[in-house]
This record gives structure tokens, sequence and C-alpha cells, in this order.
DNA sequence: TCTGGGGTCCTAGGACCC
DNA sequence: TCTGGGGTCCTAGGACCC
């Protein structure tokens, strides 16, 4: 792999992200949590994903599972949400929206957090603009950030890290001395890129600290982390590797898992599901104008369980890449058989679409296998299909979700995820308008 | 009893070719 | 009996992120 330092790279990167964000989007649409423990739960309300300040002191860890914190949701009164994403996604929009009004190069990292060169600001305006993008973000949105600012990316993510942690609006590492500083405070799990398997490798080298790893040569790190290794000392020594993406790429694979509601065992039951899955994947094939080649099914049972754990696979293939619903619970369902086995007691599946391209573009297998009167039959079923998904995706865009649906999907299905406390949809549908009474 | 979901990048190793 | 070496492509799996 080939490794480049970037030229032409922004001389200071901020990085902005909403704090708490998931919780911070409820607290917009229900002030009555404002200053009291909030946790959002994940899918099926499994565990916590996000937590306010409040609920952190309080110990509650994150990705924890609910059960193993029941006991304080009672005796300090934490308030529990399931996710409601459409409310979260349609916020973060409107975040990105204005971060852009403010500079054109904004890269969006996650659902929270926009990376922006801020390079054409003379020195004595950083903190100034830093305060003015926050000041505008409340206001507009109600949403509060945090925004640390340096000369790579990776540095600008330990500064995120410490003005948090001392809940200041903003910080900008801008000399060695603080520079120094800031990698000293920061252990080196806490370092972007550092995760839970590297952590323990880079301790027995003795590197406990962000600054311990600025210390060490590229071609060490190079030689015990590969490429990712060198690109991280280099960042933290101010060399950035690391360039802002403003271009919005492609997805190279879409993937559709659930939990479900309850443990299933037949394979009807999980068919239903695995069909649901597909008609989510269609849908987000056709959103961003993307075919798929491949589909992989998967269903496994608990791994938390004392069971003995089991995951089957199953893969299909399309003779032309396709988005088309039909084809796709068709081949899902084909995939399924391979990866189902009776006797297990199921916990969740999921359905993964591989080697996606453009719509619009003819593969070479098309070009070599097609006479030119296939293909333009093929074509009209292409165009019928595309009729038929186009109509049901307005039908409930209009309608809402699964107004149309599949009778492979179920019609009272037993896989339904449970998400007993989720906040109406406050900014994306009508009926669920917040109401001033 | 109860433990999420969706991504990316990188490398090693096998298959295959000349 | 003696049986190369270098290249590409693909996939699985590990690592990370939010």
């Amino acid at each position: 792999m080939s490794f480049t330092v970037c030229a032409n790279s922004p001389s200071l990167f901020a990085i902005i992200d909403g704090n708490n964000f998931f919780v911070s989007c409820e607290r917009v649409f229900n002030p009555s949590l404002n200053n009291k423990p909030v946790i959002v739960l994940s899918s099926n309300d499994g565990c916590a994903i996000a937590r306010s300040n409040e609920a952190k002191a309080l110990g509650i860890p994150m990705a924890a599972p609910l059960h193993s914190f029941s006991h304080l949701i009672k005796s300090h009164d934490v308030k529990i949400l399931s996710c409601n994403f459409e409310l979260y996604g349609d916020l973060s929009n409107r975040m990105m929206h204005i971060l852009k009004t403010f500079t054109p190069d904004v890269e969006v990292y996650s659902i929270d957090e926009a990376f922006l060169n801020l390079s054409h600001l003379p020195a004595k305006d950083y903190t100034a603009f830093a305060r003015s993008l926050y000041d505008t973000l409340l206001k507009c949105i109600g949403i509060p950030i945090t925004i640390g600012m340096a000369q790579t990316k990776t540095l600008a993510k330990v500064a995120n890290r410490i003005a948090k942690k001392h809940r200041m609006t903003n910080l900008i590492l801008n000399t060695p001395e603080i520079i120094n500083k800031a990698l000293a405070a920061t252990k080196i799990g806490d370092v972007w890129g550092i995760g839970r398997a590297l952590e323990p490798k880079l301790k027995l080298h003795g590197i406990y600290t962000a600054y311990d790893m600025a210390q060490k040569d590229p071609r060490w790190a190079r030689n015990k982390m590969t490429v990712a290794g060198e690109r991280l000392v280099r960042e933290l020594q101010g060399i950035a590797c690391l360039p802002l993406n403003t271009e919005e790429l492609d997805r190279q694979n879409i993937q559709v898992t659930r939990s479900f509601g309850v443990r299933l065992s037949e394979f009807d039951d999980i068919a239903e599901a695995i069909s649901s899955h597909a008609t989510r994947l269609g849908e987000q094939l056709r959103k961003r104008n993307l075919l798929t080649q491949t589909l992989s099914v998967f269903c496994k049972t608990s791994p938390f369980s004392k069971m003995s754990y089991y995951k089957g696979n199953g893969i299909v293939g399309f003779d032309a890449p396709t988005n088309d619903t039909r084809a796709l619970i068709k081949g899902a369902i084909q995939a399924l058989k391979q990866a189902y086995q009776a006797g297990h007691s199921f916990q969740s599946a999921g359905i993964h679409a591989m080697n996606l391209t453009k719509e619009g573009a003819v593969t070479q297998k098309q070009l070599f296998t097609e006479t030119s009167h296939q293909k333009i039959s093929l074509t009209k079923q292409q165009t019928q299909s595309k009729k038929l998904n186009q109509a049901i995706d307005a039908v409930n865009q209009r309608q809402g979700k699964n107004a149309l649906f599949w009778a492979s999907n179920g019609i009272n299905p037993r896989y339904n995820v449970k998400q007993n406390q989720r906040s109406p949809r406050y900014t994306t549908k009508w009926d669920e308008l917040l109401l001033v009474g």
C-alpha cells in the first residue's frame, strides 16, 4: 500500500461534534429531559448508545446492556428512550447544512461529526469563529457542540476530547507547549485510531499516552502497526496525512441487520425478517442509484447465550446487477436456505449487498453474455421493474413506511423489534408534530 | 430474562497465470 | 531424481470508526 503525506493540506483543521448527540436531539423537543440523567437505547432497547453528562456521572458505561444498570434507573430516575434515527438523521442534516454556510470545506464524517478546513481564517479569528459556530447551531437547531482545532485531524480530535472533558466549547492546539501538554494528558487508548486490540500491545512497548506515541519513529510504527501506525505517529507530530474529504463517495456495500424482538427458530419466521431487510435494502440502493451484483445473508444465535453459538451464511449472485426489490427478496430467501439450520434459537439476521455499481453502467459480464435481442427484452423488463419500485417508494414516502409492503414480509411478523420508548418523529412526520397546548 | 447496527481500510494467503 | 519466481486478483478476517 502506497503512503503519501498530503500535499496542499489545510494548515488548520476543526472537528465539530454534537455533545451527547442523540440525547441532545431528544432534548430539543422535550426540555423536561434537561439536567436529568438520560439514556438512548440501541435497536430492540438493548443497550445504551448515548448518555447525557448526568448519566455518565452515574457510571453508566457506553454500550452497557439495559439490564446491567436497571437498579440505577429506579434509584436515580434515569430517563430511558428508544432510538429515533429518523429524528437524529434529520437534525444532523440541518446541522451539516448550517456548517456549510460558514465554509464550503466541510467533510461530513458521521451523523454527529464534521471536519472543517479553517486555513483561510487569520490566526486571531479562530476562537471568535468557533464561538460564532457554537452560538449559531445552538440558536438554529438547539444542539450544543464542541470544537477542537489543530494542524492535523488526529490532533484536532485530541483537542476536541480535552475540550469536552473540561466543558469548554472549543480548544485550539497551536503551540508546541500546548500540543505536548494535550498529548501527555491523553491516554493512548483514547487516541483516534487506537482501539481495544492495539492499546495493550502499545503498552507493552511502554507507550501509555499520545505523547509517548508522538516520540516514536514513524518507521517503527509502520513496522508494528503497518501503514495506519505510521500515519498516526506523523499526524500526532503535526504532519497532516489524512486529507479533508469533502466529496460524498458512493457506498461500497450496504447492509441491513436487525436482532429480533423474540428468539425465532422456524425458517418461515426468519424468511419474513430477511424479506423485510431485503425491502429496506432495495429502498437504500434505489435512493443512491446503486445496483448490487452479490447478496450475502446470515442468521445467528446470540453470542451471549449459554447454548452453543451458530452463525450460518449464504451467498447468491445475480446475472445482472439489480436494485429490484422482487429480485432481492427472491435472492435473499435462496441465500437464507444455505444459511439456515433447524434446531437453533436465532437472535438476529442480516443481509449484505456487495460489489455495488452505479445505475446506468453496463458490466463487462452483460457486455459479453447478451445478444442485442436479449438486451432489448431485458431492458423492457427492467423498465417495468423500475416503474413498479418507484411507484411503491412514492406511496411509502407519502403514506409512511410499509403502507405498501410485500406479502413475504409477513402480515403480523414475529421478528418486530421492541421500541417501547420512542419519541415522536417531530421533524419528518406531519402526524407526529410537536403540539403546543 | 434482557447485550445495536452500519460503515471503511488493510493484510495475508490462496488461486491462477506466464 | 532433479521441480522457479514474479505478478495479479479475489476473499476472509481483523482492525478501526461512529
